[in-house]
RNA sequence: GCCGCGUUCGUCUAGGGGUCUAGGACGCUGCCCUUUCACGGCGGUAACACGGGUUCAAAUCCCGUACGCGGUACCA
């Protein structure tokens, strides 16, 4: 089995372009296939320079690694269409010698013309096909000789595919089933361009061909232009690979999941901007695994080689999917506390640093050790700032409706019982607390609130004690006395 | 318009004729846990698009309608 991602390098890699990845490498790893990475840059038009760089590395950062391609190599390149120009030409001089594509003249102006005389309210996009062909200039219609003079003389032309009408064009599809066309509704699809570069259609299914892959498996949007591709297999003599057509990724409102709709609601579209927000890639992975795709049973949360073990095409789903955002941070706090607190502590500790100066890492490990549990992403460590330094403010809510009279002596009364302590440890430190909460027969809630906001300047936040433990004696009983003094 | 594909809780889905008074997850929500908040645990909310068939029996099969999505480029 042979696979490939074929991404257009138009633009940075798109979020349903990495779940195109995603399907193809689950697989490929599946059935001990072959991934290949191909790069289908035909479109000089659209050419963006940094977006193959951008797929690289989008690919790389989800792991999603492929055994062929720009860059590894393999015994099928080179892995850039670009780079295969001679190729497609002699396949479309092979078409047209078999008398299953023909060269064509016409201007873009003519095709405007041929497609204004035939607009009407029933058929508002008429098209270049056996209906209209003979009111063209092409080799259909021209001697000849003049088909030769005005190649031998440089006319711009283009290879069109000759599709017979009264052709039922019908294949299996690995989520679909069996799909057909009638060949009356396919146009003679363009396969060299007029700069002489081929078509998505051309280039595709010669390098699917030549590169021996066996299953094409990509988004939905390329289900109509399938009978072309049957049609040109079959002119050629070609067995066609197994087709797989993806569901597509909708908006959370059903529409297109296009960038201007996506960012409207805030959803990143493209991988680079999942990097940037920090989200895990193995969340992001298995979030994109089971928008589609669902192993058969109730486990969710898999990782890369989980899903490969069970994935299989026939448990992909066949209608458009919305996108969920809150599901993916979802996935996302799964994956953050199933991580090393050491690691996400390494990876925060700069961020750390910029904004609260020189901590250690084992201060900062501690600090997400209390935070994990309301922690998104790793960044989320920043809405602690109290972790880092003293409050600088008190919530004012909460100072007006819980602050009693005697708050403060409270503190000043906790503090020296602190002070005392000779361990400083959260359990020693909660000993110590409610000991002396009983002694004086106080309410819990009258001393912890206090400190808590003395410490925090918030109503609520992470275990006290640990971050009492946290802070260390000293910070604890300046902010507590700092408090006392300013609430009084 | 035409062609194609699709349609189970708000969302992702299980289900492939009887076991469905339709299961799971996210979300929302109640209770419990608890120093707060969060986490967690236990509950709750909520769906077979509609209409015809076929069948003893349909969410499951067939047809139609509606709706949604995709395509209709010298873009991929």
């Amino acid at each position: 089995m042979r696979v490939r991602f074929a991404p257009s390098p138009t633009g940075y890699l798109h979020i349903g372009g990495l779940r195109t990845a995603l399907y193809n490498y689950l697989l490929a790893k599946r059935h001990g296939g072959v991934f290949v990475l191909r790069v289908e840059d035909t479109d000089q038009t659209r050419f963006v320079a940094d977006a193959e760089q951008d797929i690289l590395d989008s690919l790389s950062w989800a792991g999603l690694s492929f055994e062929e391609g720009p860059g590894v190599g393999g015994a099928f390149g080179p892995y850039r269409q670009s780079e295969r120009s001679a190729r497609y030409k002699e396949v479309a001089e092979e078409l047209v010698r078999l008398g299953k594509a023909y060269f064509a003249f016409d201007s873009s102006e003519e095709i405007e013309a041929m497609k204004g005389r035939h607009t009407t309210a029933e058929n508002p996009t008429p098209r270049y096909d056996f209906n209209t062909r003979l009111e063209m200039v092409n080799s259909l219609t021209l001697s000849e000789a003049d088909v030769k003079a005005r190649l031998d003389r440089g006319d711009e032309f283009v290879v069109r595919l000759l599709v017979e009408p009264g052709q039922v064009v019908s294949f299996q599809d690995a989520v679909r089933g069996n799909v057909s066309f009638d060949s009356q509704a396919v146009d003679d699809q363009v396969l060299v361009k007029s700069d002489g570069l081929p078509t998505y259609h051309l280039a595709n299914i010669v390098d699917d061909h030549d590169m021996q892959i066996t299953h094409v498996i990509r988004g939905e949007e390329w289900l109509s232009s399938t009978p072309k591709h049957i049609l040109l297999y079959n002119a050629l003599g070609w067995s066609a690979p197994q087709m797989a057509h993806l569901p597509l990724i909708l908006s959370p409102t059903g529409g297109k999941l296009s960038k201007r709709n996506a960012e409207k609601q805030g959803i990143p579209v493209s991988v680079q901007q999942y990097i940037q927000h920090g989200y895990e890639p193995g969340a992001l992975l298995n979030f994109l695994a089971l928008l589609g795709w669902n192993p058969g049973n109730d486990q969710e949360i898999m990782d890369l080689e989980e899903m490969a073990s069970v994935f299989s095409l026939d448990r992909v789903g066949q209608a458009g999917v919305q996108f969920d955002l809150q599901k993916l941070s979802w996935f996302n706090e799964q994956y953050l506390r199933a991580k090393n607190t050491k690691d996400i502590a390494e990876s925060v500790l700069p961020l750390v640093k910029d904004r609260f100066g020189d901590y250690s890492l084992g201060h900062v490990e501690g600090a997400v050790k209390l935070m994990i549990e309301r922690m998104t992403f790793e960044k989320d460590i920043l809405d602690a700032p109290y972790l880092f330094e003293a409050p600088t403010a008190y919530d004012e809510k909460s100072v007006q409706k819980r602050w009693k009279t005697d708050s403060s002596d409270l503190l000043t009364a906790f503090s020296s019982e602190f002070e005392s302590l000779s361990s400083w440890d959260a359990a020693s430190i909660e000993g110590c607390l409610k000991a002396k909460v009983e002694r004086d027969a106080l309410g819990l809630g009258s001393i912890m609130f206090p400190v808590r906001l003395s410490l925090t300047g918030e109503p609520s936040g992470p275990d006290l004690f640990g971050m009492m433990e946290l802070l260390g004696k000293n910070e604890v009983l300046a902010r507590m006395q700092k408090a006392a003094n300013e609430l009084r």
